[in-house]
DNA sequence: TCATTAATTGACCAATGGTCAGTAAAAAAT
DNA sequence: ATTTTTTACTGACCATTGGTCAATTAATGA
């Protein structure tokens, strides 16, 4: 009743594996530690010899997806295509993102638990760096920081909304979301 | 000690007042019913007497401080100045509001605690059709029904982001909601 | 073979939202 | 004036939660 055989121990891994799922279906708040280690097939207080609490283990899970947004980015600008299609994916890459991971996008940026705000400031600041960098490459002083600023702001807008409304795909959106990134383009001019 | 004499017995209105104060200031989760009847002078079990769970208590706060919203965006569409000046008006009332209400513009807008989130779906689709018949009256034909749902999605977002950062007052940040603002009536032509 | 370390358990803690039988004041009925 | 009924409130109680920790046992190293 202690110490398991060591093929069936227990890994930061296999917790997150499990772990991921559940978060992802239910959201932070409705997932406990319990609920994971049960599926796991040991006792909650198991958990906590690997990660200090839950906003860590969770944090470890959003993290680590996390660089996906930054890849998505970086594949975008790397495409062989005109700017203005550049912008436009850049834009609209971006909402795909937040809406295909919304609990995640919910974490990551408008959740304010105390026990996970302190760990995460660095990764939204990193993502937003990253996001106004690729704009400022492609288009030069033509638009300003402020402008930058507003435009992350506006597709931020959309994707917690609909982050809101997880019963709606980015399949169903997909044509909002491209008449909003039409839009702000036109005030980028 | 049980019922109090009758000068000195509890009322939603007392329960209001002093709930109004913590939920402002510490938001949802972290208040506690406890807390609350504390402060009252009474024992937490009373307040389940006036309102059914936690989530009724702060749904009637936050539904009644909402009206607010509506007379705000009254207000500026019976000034007297053109049509433009109210457009930005609406435009920065909206982000007023929000940044001067964070709490409750949290709860309204973006939570989806599951207690919570089932007793008001109204209010907010209320307040945008306020919003959208608003700048549809102001504005004609010109702004079609996506570009009003864009508008109010890029507002929503300058909205949330400084929700999360409630150390910032509306005066710190109002600079740039005009600026934000300024951005927005560009892509509306 | 024995001491040390690593991994796991599960009883335990304090806090939470919520329930409810009991109680006493107030109001209504007699 | 007395009894009945209704109303407002209490506080013990419940299940659940995140988290702690001494005890336990498997693995490892000397």
């Amino acid at each position: 009743m202690a110490r398991k055989a060591v093929d069936q121990e227990l890994t930061k891994e296999k917790i997150l594996e499990t772990a991921r799922d559940l978060f992802v279906l239910e959201g932070y708040q409705h997932v406990t530690m319990r609920q994971i280690a049960k599926l796991l097939g040991y006792s909650h207080g198991s958990l906590y010899y690997h990660f200090r609490n839950k906003g860590e283990l969770f944090y470890s899970l959003v993290s680590k997806d996390f660089g996906l947004l930054n890849e998505t980015l970086d594949d975008v600008l790397n495409k062989d295509i005109d700017t203005e299609a550049k912008v436009k994916g850049i834009l609209l890459g971006y909402i795909e993102f937040g809406i295909r991971h919304p609990n995640h996008y919910r974490i990551m940026f408008l959740m304010q638990d105390d026990d996970l705000h302190s760990d995460f400031q660095q990764e939204p600041n990193l993502t937003y760096e990253k996001f106004a960098s690729a704009l400022h490459t492609l288009c030069g002083n033509k638009v300003t920081p402020m402008i930058i600023w507003s435009l992350f702001l506006s597709l931020h807008g959309f994707v917690v909304h609909y982050c809101g409304h997880p019963e709606q795909t980015y399949e169903d959106v997909k044509g909002m979301a491209e008449s909003h990134v039409s839009f702000l383009m036109k005030g980028m001019q």
